[in-house]
RNA sequence: GGCGACGUAGCCAAGUGGUUAAGGCGGAGGUCUGCAAAACCUCUAUUCAGGAGUUCGAAUCUCCUCGUCGCCUCCA
């Protein structure tokens, strides 16, 4: 398993590992709903630890909820609620559209409220190894002791000066100092500390939790795009300031954004789908192959018309699986080597597009050989199996129907087979017509006749 | 302004030095069907933003131009 390493520039090799990988994805900030682009970051991950538990390795997964920050407590400040109660609710909502999207829980979801004595204990050994300062209350991170600093942003102290501004009231060293612990203005939720009551900063939980839950170096550690500066360029210097110990992460993983209207889907631009909104116009398996038609590092526009093409992809997938094998069979159709080039494509840095492409290759020949009376079980195992890997539930929404629904529909069905029986087409075809535009679409075939709702 | 990524058919998207440039959606024609649908078959990029160069050979490497996006402030 090769993947590529944001920080190195090139590849990394897993294929010679044989404890668990180790692998810490940045969660969300559970301020507000979640969108389609967190979705599609966290579809990507889960492919690649489904991937990787296929192929035989262990994954201790992490991922945090950063519940303290500034958009927190001001979203609290609106609804005249607490931090905590937001926090909870976004976090509630996070858990119910993740899991209908098939992404697998990870083994822990530490809580920055929840790991303060880590972050504590973080901060002062940066203090005492004089990486970071106390500045009246607050404790800002020294970014001239770390020499590496910019390394993974590819980006110089002096680069960044030009532009950076400092805070008039703030006692920085220097302007690229970030914070490590905030003091506490009256009203926002506090934590006593050796610097005064005060809160983490933003970037100081995820060195402690990574460190705490999975140890000083880790294997994979992954987020969007936008996370490489200054989010996780600050982690490692937090990280291997405190522990000494260096790399603290073997493969940087950085997902493309998804962009809306020309521009990044972002929470503080407003311009989003949420993920609730997109599975109301879709469905999870049609979302994730929407995803995962496009590779990872790339970025990727969402559109209706993009997701509905996915739409009727899926359906040639589901249709290949759902093919009865015919009575008298001449052959076997195994399919073993399309399964094999999948898997090498999924191992060069997770080309699931590439993988995607060989899925339809595989799809079209279960298809012909059904045609041609081989047996085609085979095919469709691989074919199962490569769906698993890319997280589809493969879910039969069509007899997803309210109660009398079903049975009236197959009393249709019994009447239209007498009446195509008599050679009464016209009358047999007009219920068919009619169904179809209310959304049933009509298959008849050798056995009889199949139904399904249109989907979407 | 600094740094980074990218620009492949009507749309989406692989391919990153060498046989006919994957695959999906859409479109055209055909086979099958009572007719459809589904499926299958054929066709749908002499060409990879534009220009110059390196090379026996480039979509793939180098330089320049144009365009798009991201980061430099909160962000998956």
């Amino acid at each position: 398993m090769k993947l590529y390493n944001t920080l190195s520039g090139d590849v990394v090799s897993f294929d010679s590992t044989l404890e668990p990988i180790s692998m810490y994805v940045c969660g969300v900030t559970p301020y507000s709903s979640s969108h389609v682009g967190h979705a599609m970051s966290y579809v990507y991950f889960d492919t690649l630890r489904r991937f990787l538990e296929f192929s035989g390795f262990t994954v201790q997964h992490v991922q945090n909820f950063t519940d303290i920050d500034d958009k927190l407590i001001a979203a609290a400040n609106d609804e005249g609620t607490s931090v905590k109660e937001i926090a909870e609710r976004r976090i509630a909502e996070y858990f119910d559209v993740m899991d209908r999207l098939n992404i697998a829980r990870a083994n822990y979801y530490p809580r920055a409220t929840e790991e303060i004595p880590a972050i504590i204990e973080m901060i002062s050994g940066l203090i005492e190894k004089e990486y970071a300062y106390d500045s009246g209350g607050d404790v800002y991170y020294r970014v001239r002791n770390f020499s590496n600093y910019g390394r993974l942003g590819k980006r110089t102290l002096e680069g960044m000066n030009a532009g950076a501004r400092i805070d008039p009231g703030i006692n920085k060293e220097h302007p690229m100092d970030f914070v490590l612990w905030k003091e506490a203005k009256p009203g926002e939720p506090s934590w006593e500390s050796p610097w005064g009551n005060g809160r983490p900063g933003w970037h100081i939980e995820c060195s402690a939790m990574s460190l705490k839950y999975l140890g000083s170096k880790i294997d994979i550690h992954g987020g969007g795009q936008d996370l490489i500066f200054p989010h996780h360029e600050n982690e490692i210097a937090q990280s291997e300031a405190f522990s000494g110990e260096s790399p603290f992460v073997r493969c940087w993983m950085h997902n493309g954004l998804l962009e809306i209207h020309e521009s990044k889907m972002s929470k503080s631009l407003g311009n989003l789908v949420t993920v609730e909104e997109a599975l109301k116009f879709s469905n999870p398996d049609t979302i994730r192959l929407f995803f995962l038609s496009s590779h990872y590092r790339s970025p990727l526009a969402y559109s209706n018309e993009g997701i509905l093409a996915q739409d009727r992809a899926l359906d040639r997938i589901k249709g290949a699986l759902n093919l009865r094998n015919a009575d008298d069979l001449n052959s076997v159709f195994d399919g073993s080597e399309y399964f094999l080039r999948f898997c090498q494509a999924m191992q060069e840095d997770l080309n699931t597009p590439k993988a995607l492409g060989i899925m339809f290759d595989l799809v079209r020949e279960i298809n012909k050989s059904r045609d041609e009376n081989h047996s085609i079980n085979k095919g469709q195992e691989h074919l199962k199996k490569m769906t698993e890997i890319f997280g589809l539930t493969l879910e039969d929404e069509s007899k997803n129907v309210s109660g009398l629904t079903e049975p009236l529909v197959e009393l249709l069905l019994e009447i239209r087979k007498e009446m195509r029986v008599n050679k009464n087409f016209s009358m047999a075809d007009h219920i068919r017509d009619s169904l179809t535009e209310i959304g049933f679409i009509l298959e008849d075939n050798e056995s009889g006749t199949d139904w399904r709702l249109k989907s979407s």
